[in-house]
DNA sequence: CCCTCTTATGTAACCGGTTACACAAAGCCT
DNA sequence: AGGCTTTGTGTAACCGGTTACATAAGAGGG
């Protein structure tokens, strides 16, 4: 690999004069400036990225950690900050924390280790001491901090708008799937779910699940028709789930959606191919990885006004696994 | 942040011994390490890895280049090479190519510049003058190469295992769909599938696509009924498109598997919870996520005997968009 | 013509680790 | 006791960029 120096020495001038051209700063003649770009060129020289971080004491490097890249949620977060990022001319190190803390303090050792400009986390300890000594540009993403600015979306909301969404098509002994306790934003679509139907005139009960994995998934849904049979509608605890249940729901012969409604939450890309297609409460899931690495990048180029919270809407996806409603009535 | 010399000038000792109390390696008196190794607890240091790169030549980052981590498929090799490779102590540095060469281009660039040990590619373009002037240990994965090592499923046999279940189940006019033509998997499977159905008793067609995309697995699925109406078995090129189509087929009301079999490719998670749920060829891809790591990180160790190609098994996952056979026939 | 400002370029320190090399003290052997 | 090896530690060069500072030539103004 060329270095500057070789650069430097076939085209007859100083380092400086060649790091000059590279940045396009401070003066350099036309005729120099010629001549550098076509050694650069004929020595296929691209400077090394190491030896600038170390100087610049930062690297170009932003720093992602994700619970788990295999839930089908994550994969349209991360390319959203990717796309944005990449943009900006950063590059993405990725970390998987399984929800653990000892590998997500140790992602975040490597991110400083390395210089990284910034991190984008949606992990959920959110308020651990790992963040505090940090001096990093933070952005939370699918999960709130009272200490660092946050993209996520409206969750309550969500679950407002799912439980209206069954009791004003009929349902009413309604199944509230609970997520993990530990994860924030089922919490709260899970508080926005249960304050609407405890405002209606419906029956529910609640099923508390721990975790998203897809092979548990297949359990909880078991579980629920053995321990609400007579339920007519469910409010999943994400798109997983709600597949799950209607997969169980068809194979015990339910009739969906006329015996039992279910709606999801995420509108993962799957959900419009289940057959009845999955109703659901999407979140704008690349959007949200988008807005938080566009939040992450102004605060690293010390922009003024930076929003603390950025709250994007969800909105009721109606597909087939609810009843429809008249516009009119 | 605390350097190496505040750490030395702290604990009373040079730089270098420090350094060797990190590395653990050279002579260290027993007394001098233990204040040395309290002063970093101390002053809670941790080593900058831009500044050890830069002298070493090279970063404990690997790269990973795959097409789009929003196909369900390559989270999981994703996963696999994570575990690998952090395990090992190395960290990601990823990218998401979209099969345009200049994105590609790119990405090897940033890898090179920041000195990673070793990359790994999932992208279509293997044979590019991209990867013939790099020095970098490179290993592909769910591709092939002449000229780096390689990891992949065995795509051919996944395909005559395709056409084969299909045919022993009594489908006879079969509509094989081919995936992108620059896919290479997808021709592997493809060519097996044809090669098998040409063997057989049975009327087939193929249809052609040109994505993997969702919304455009839809088109396929409409297309597919259009032009073929009568077809009573599907060899889909990917589960996406297997999924896409037992949707539409159970939308036109046709009974799965008794009216049209339907059989995938890939084995991704969802694919067990669509309801029939898909029969499909697996492929391991975590397990080859992980064969990836290991074999990049023995080039990088400089192992002798380097397996050039590590081919993975496939395998029949027989659910409920096939119809059984009879054991004993 | 002299002074000042702008343009152009080079020298060398610096970022924070690693390690070759030098040096000294202690242990061991004959 | 003298020589050789092992152990312990420090000095300074090095990795490959960036940039503060120095220097000098040319332009412009009074």
């Amino acid at each position: 690999m060329a270095t500057i120096r070789d650069v430097a020495k076939e085209a007859g001038v100083s380092v400086a004069t060649v790091s000059r051209v590279l940045n396009d700063n401070g003066y350099v003649g036309v005729e120099t400036r010629k001549r550098v770009t076509e050694t650069i060129e004929r020595l296929n020289y691209s400077p090394n990225e190491v030896a600038r971080s170390l100087y610049k004491r930062e690297s170009r490097l932003i720093g992602l950690l994700l619970p788990d890249i295999t839930n089908p949620f994550f994969p349209q977060l991360a390319r959203g900050v990717e796309d944005e990022v990449h943009q900006a001319g950063f590059r993405l190190l990725l970390g998987n924390s399984d929800e653990e803390a000892s590998k997500e303090l140790d992602y975040i050792q490597t991110f400083v280790q390395n210089q990284v400009v910034g991190m984008i986390s949606a992990t959920n300890n959110t308020d651990r001491e790992n963040y505090e000594d940090i001096d990093l540009p933070v952005v939370f993403l699918d999960r709130t901090s009272k200490h660092h600015p946050s993209v996520f979306a409206d969750g309550r909301e969500g679950g407002r708008l799912a439980a209206r969404a069954l009791i004003d098509r009929g349902s009413t002994k309604i199944t509230l799937i609970k997520g993990p306790a530990h994860v924030q934003p089922a919490q709260d679509r899970f508080q926005g779910a249960l304050a609407e139907l405890s405002k209606a005139a419906v029956d529910f009960s609640v099923l508390g699940t721990t975790s998203y994995a897809f092979e548990e998934a297949k359990t909880w849904a078991e579980e629920l028709f053995t321990k609400h049979p007579e339920t007519d509608g469910v409010i999943a605890s994400n798109d997983i789930v709600g597949i799950a249940i209607l997969h169980e729901a068809l194979r015990l012969g339910k009739s969906i959606p006329d015996e039992l409604q279910i709606i999801g939450f995420d509108d993962i890309p799957l959900s419009s191919l289940s057959y009845p297609s999955l109703s659901t409460i999407r979140q704008p899931a690349y959007e949200m990885g988008k807005e938080a690495a566009k939040l992450l990048i102004r605060m690293i180029k010390k922009e003024q006004e930076i929003d603390q919270m950025i709250q994007l809407p969800v909105s009721l996806i109606e597909r087939n696994t609810t009843r429809k409603v008249d516009k009119d009535e």
